[in-house]
DNA sequence: AAGTCGATATCGCCA
DNA sequence: TGGCGATGTCGACTT
């Protein structure tokens, strides 16, 4: 691997990074090229507008922004601030290159559903590319399945005498996080949240209650208990009107 | 403004854009510190261990990946493939360095909720510093918002007959989309989709609707209708189970 | 490919 | 600041 013969560049033999500066367009369309080729991540930042068309639309004018391409498609465009880019492609895209009048545009397209993004440069500062090596996977914990293991491991968290018979339980209306029974052989669903719930998860809790009521062909009240470390003030109330339960819990126990 | 000192450096004089090439940490550590001092965004490539703590936690090993720092507190770790980072922390974060042990850890901090996540690096191949320059905010068509007003300039396209009164109406389960009444003056009930509804929209709806049969004191039923292009098979069934009417509408009228 | 739901969701609005 | 709901949500898992 030798170091790119355009102006400005810092590469050294034998780095897996690689940046051009202040490229002509044609340079940069090559080492662009020559990225995604490569399967690298490419970076690319300078002047330019964003195009968006598919599930909605979006037009951008021109600004500095930092556009990253990643070998599986995906396709990021940040500006100084936010969390989220300001316009994106998800994986799967195919990444084209197309020089024109003095611009040079990177275009990422998908179908199902048909979605392009085009995000055209009239400047480039730099072009850069990255051999991304990332042989592990992350584990979060503190999820709901946390929260799953250790009710199930410890049922009387629920209440005293509370039994699972099931989790995943499938109804009309979707799964059921928890399927059990309590000490006086009543049904009761258990709907689990890791954090603080507002009214939606009240509504998808009774929407459960209702379809097993109407499934089990029982007369007898099915009990409807939502577990998270705390609800919203509205919640608390649908909860009420709805006589369904709360029992506080976090995923970790440590809170 | 001048060129970094460190070897490897490509900058030109007025560039907003700025690389420096295998690094010593210290060295690295200085031009990230400059960086967060001049409010540009700043990038760091190299092998690295992650750690998070906060509303849940996760521990990455080590890998090469693609850190990126936004002056407005931002913190993404970006890994070859995903949209989504896979480590990150939000705006409003404090960048801190800390230099130890033949490694430096860049660490954004955060309180309510307190969290924290740290990048430790091992080596570092390329650090970046970018002056994001943007005078413009994103403009998205196809919206929600979109859909309202269509609906509201042309109010027969829910049925012939129905009167819009309000939008965003409160209630004691949240705020009403459109609340309007029919050629019956029998009170309706509106909620929007931009795209195709699965079962929490009809819940949604559902809960809007019995709210208001308790306020209004009425025993003439309320009138509920979910607009959106299409709905999900269970949630016709629930819509059909629960006395609900659709009304097929996209926010563009263009599909 | 589509449905369903969780997520360190993020983001914007409003009380 | 917290509550609330939209999002081009994304992503994982199941059918």
């Amino acid at each position: 691997m030798t170091a790119p013969s355009s102006p400005g560049t810092d590469s050294t033999g034998n780095t897996p990074a690689r940046a051009v500066a202040e490229p002509t367009l044609e340079a940069a369309a090559d080492e662009i090229d020559a990225g995604l080729e490569h399967g690298t991540l490419v970076t690319v930042f300078g002047r330019c507008t964003v195009e968006y068309d598919g599930r909605a639309s979006s037009s951008l004018p021109a600004g500095n922004r930092f556009l990253l391409l990643k070998p599986d498609g995906t396709t990021l465009v940040h500006t100084a601030t936010g969390q989220k880019p300001v316009n994106w492609q998800p994986p799967g895209c195919d990444h084209t290159l197309d020089s024109r009048e003095g611009t040079l545009s990177v275009r990422a397209t998908r179908k199902t559903p048909e979605e392009v993004l085009t995000v055209t440069f009239q400047r480039i500062f730099q072009v850069g590319r990255f051999e991304l090596d990332d042989p592990h996977t992350l584990e979060v914990s503190g999820t709901e399945a946390d929260l799953k293991d250790r009710i199930l491991s410890r049922p009387s968290l629920i209440e005293p005498g509370f039994q699972p018979l099931a989790t995943e339980r499938q109804t009309p209306a979707g799964a059921v996080d928890i399927y059990g029974r309590d000490s006086q052989d009543r049904i009761v669903v258990v709907e689990l949240k890791r954090r603080r719930v507002g009214p939606d998860a009240v509504s998808q809790l009774r929407r459960y209650v209702t379809v097993l009521e109407d499934e089990l062909h029982t007369d007898a009240t099915v009990r409807g208990i939502l577990v998270a470390p705390s609800v919203t003030p509205r919640a608390e109330r649908l909860l009420a009107e709805r006589g369904l339960e709360f029992v506080s819990l976090d995923p970790t126990g440590e809170a």
